[in-house]
RNA sequence: GGCGCGGUAGCCAAGUGGUAAGGCCGAGGUCUGCAAAACCUCUAUCGUGAGUUCGAUUCUCACCCGCGCCUCCA
């Protein structure tokens, strides 16, 4: 079965074929680097990741590009108003937006910044211009004609022809020959940063980089181009006419666009007070695997409710997982196998694989391995596991999580990364450190040989069935966050 | 006003024209020196009304409710 997925140019699942072969060409809008990154871009971002993964997982050849949009009105004033510059204030961000989408286990694609492409920009611009899809007026900006792009309004589905201009937009703000007519090029504001290029000083429009740079690295027409559903329209809608305007070719194939999440059933809003970077549910105590989960659990075209709860949950579910594979890499298996098992380690993969070629149904894959894990810890209670099934156990859980990436327990040196920073920003932030977040990044970790010592010390008070002695021991580890499991194979431990 | 999405157990959330995955939480139980992990059992008739159908949660219509985009926003 191939893959399907969800195009909104076409407002239909469709099957989904590369134009060259088993080359996959992708484009992502990335984040405007005017802050941190809020929950809502990562619930984006992690999605474009999991299309990413999948596609590689399915054998395709990607070449994945997002572009850092590190030049806009709100950053040019911001930058103004702190008296830095532009490149200065957005490297802060740009960094950050690095840092949390490495702490997400997001995948670095090939990263395009707006700043260093703007004589390109200016040169795509004026070849509009030749053609006549441009104009400039008397001040020097530049706007693109939507008159002569008939085509304007096939993505977000508008129809423009009945539209009255003035209805929703200034038109005495500019001297447009249509008030829908978008800026390609803004002249200059005193005070602000501008460019000098060969149309003139000033500094772009928000759409014409996208145009730009996903041309310059995956040429006029490719697969796929996706962003958060918000950037339909305008964004998108504009990035087509541009480029199909000057290119005479299809800008992208398949258009994927992530829904908005929900915080605690509201829209995510700072007057709400449910706005949430990743840096604040860390600094609250939340693990970022927790995260990860919690944002994978839902579809990407469906609504996600992001509550606490949830994330409470999906730390569990994630414990579980990691537990699991805890179970089949600590236990001593005999030799053989028992087809039962090794059946159900395929059946399984195969139906994650399926879950996820159906426009990427994520809840459906999650639900599959569950079914797996239950089924599979029966069997390992009952000792009818073999040594070539936990191997195939153990592959198809971690085929699920090259797409999930989940597993790898490291959230305690991510969170206390969070934490430094917390402190290194000073009082106002160290201020939101709580507990939680302590008791996991900041207590006086034991180091491995320290536990194995206490490990060992209490096997002994065991054997010799000093149970008081070793319950001392076992508080002495759990205060230190490490569980201690005995089990029939012999004792384990991890970190809480 | 235009376009679109959704309402499934305490919470989150899949799904199908033939009586409903999964996760979390809760209760009880098994195992266990304790603990942890794991397993088992229990907890929904799918917003409301009508229609189509042998049969609808799944299709159609109406209504109610929630949400998104249309303006900066992932």
């Amino acid at each position: 079965m191939p893959l399907r997925l969800y195009n909104t140019l076409s407002g239909k699942v469709e099957d989904f074929h590369p134009i060259d072969a088993n080359r996959v060409r992708m484009y992502a809008c990335g984040p405007t680097v005017y802050d941190y990154g809020h929950i809502g871009n990562f619930r984006t971002f992690i999605a474009v990741d999991l299309l990413y993964r999948f596609l590689r997982q399915s054998g395709y050849d990607v070449r994945y590009v997002m572009n850092i949009t590190d030049v806009d009105d709100k950053i040019i004033r911001n930058a103004a108003r702190d008296g830095v510059t532009v490149q200065q204030y957005t490297a802060k961000f740009t960094q950050a937006f690095l840092e949390d989408s490495a702490i997400l286990n997001i995948e670095k694609p090939l990263l395009v910044r707006a700043t260093e492409h703007i004589d390109e920009m200016a040169d795509f611009i004026a070849q509009l211009e030749k053609k006549g899809f441009a104009y400039r007026t008397d001040d020097g900006s530049y706007y693109f004609r939507i008159a002569k792009f008939p085509a304007y309004g096939k993505l977000s589905k508008k129809d423009f022809a009945g539209m009255t201009d003035g209805a929703r937009v200034d038109v005495d703000e500019y001297e447009k020959d249509s008030a829908r007519d978008f800026a390609l090029w803004k002249a200059p504001k005193p005070g602000e940063a501008f460019w000098e290029t060969a149309i003139g000083p000033g500094r772009p429009g928000w759409h014409i980089e996208c145009s730009v740079m996903s041309m310059e690295e995956l040429g006029p027409s490719f697969d796929l181009h996706a962003g958060g559903e918000d950037l339909i329209f305008p964004h998108h809608e504009n990035e087509i006419a541009q480029s199909e305007s000057l290119s005479g070719q299809q800008l992208a194939h398949d258009w994927f666009h992530v829904r908005f999440l929900l915080v605690e059933g509201q829209k995510m809003s700072k007057s709400f007070g449910n706005f949430f970077t990743l840096r604040d549910l860390v600094l609250r105590g939340h693990k970022p695997s927790s995260i990860r989960w919690l944002l994978t659990q839902v579809p990407y075209r469906n609504q996600l409710n992001f509550t606490f709860d949830g994330l409470k949950s999906a730390a569990s579910s994630v414990e579980k997982l990691r537990n699991f594979r805890f179970r089949l890499t600590s236990t001593q298996f005999a030799a053989g196998s028992n087809p039962a098992i090794t059946q159900l380690a395929g059946e399984t993969a195969a139906r994650i694989t399926s879950a996820l070629n159906d426009d990427l149904n994520t809840a459906e894959a999650q639900g599959a391995i569950f079914d797996m894990l239950r089924k599979a810890n029966t069997a390992l209670d009952a000792d009818e596991v073999h040594n070539d099934d936990a191997k195939a156990l153990l592959a198809t859980l971690e085929k699920f999580d090259e797409i999930f990436s989940v597993l790898k327990d490291d959230d305690q040196p991510k969170m206390k990364s969070i934490l430094d920073w917390a402190r290194a920003e000073g009082t106002e932030k160290a201020k939101e450190i709580s507990p939680e977040l302590l008791e996991i990044a900041g207590s006086t970790q034991l180091s491995d040989e320290q536990i194995n010592q206490k490990l060992s010390e209490m096997e002994a008070a065991r054997k010799s069935r000093n149970f008081k002695a070793s319950d001392a021991l076992r508080k002495e580890l759990t205060d230190a966050g490490i569980i201690v499991e005995n089990t029939k194979d012999g004792v384990r431990w991890r970190r809480k």
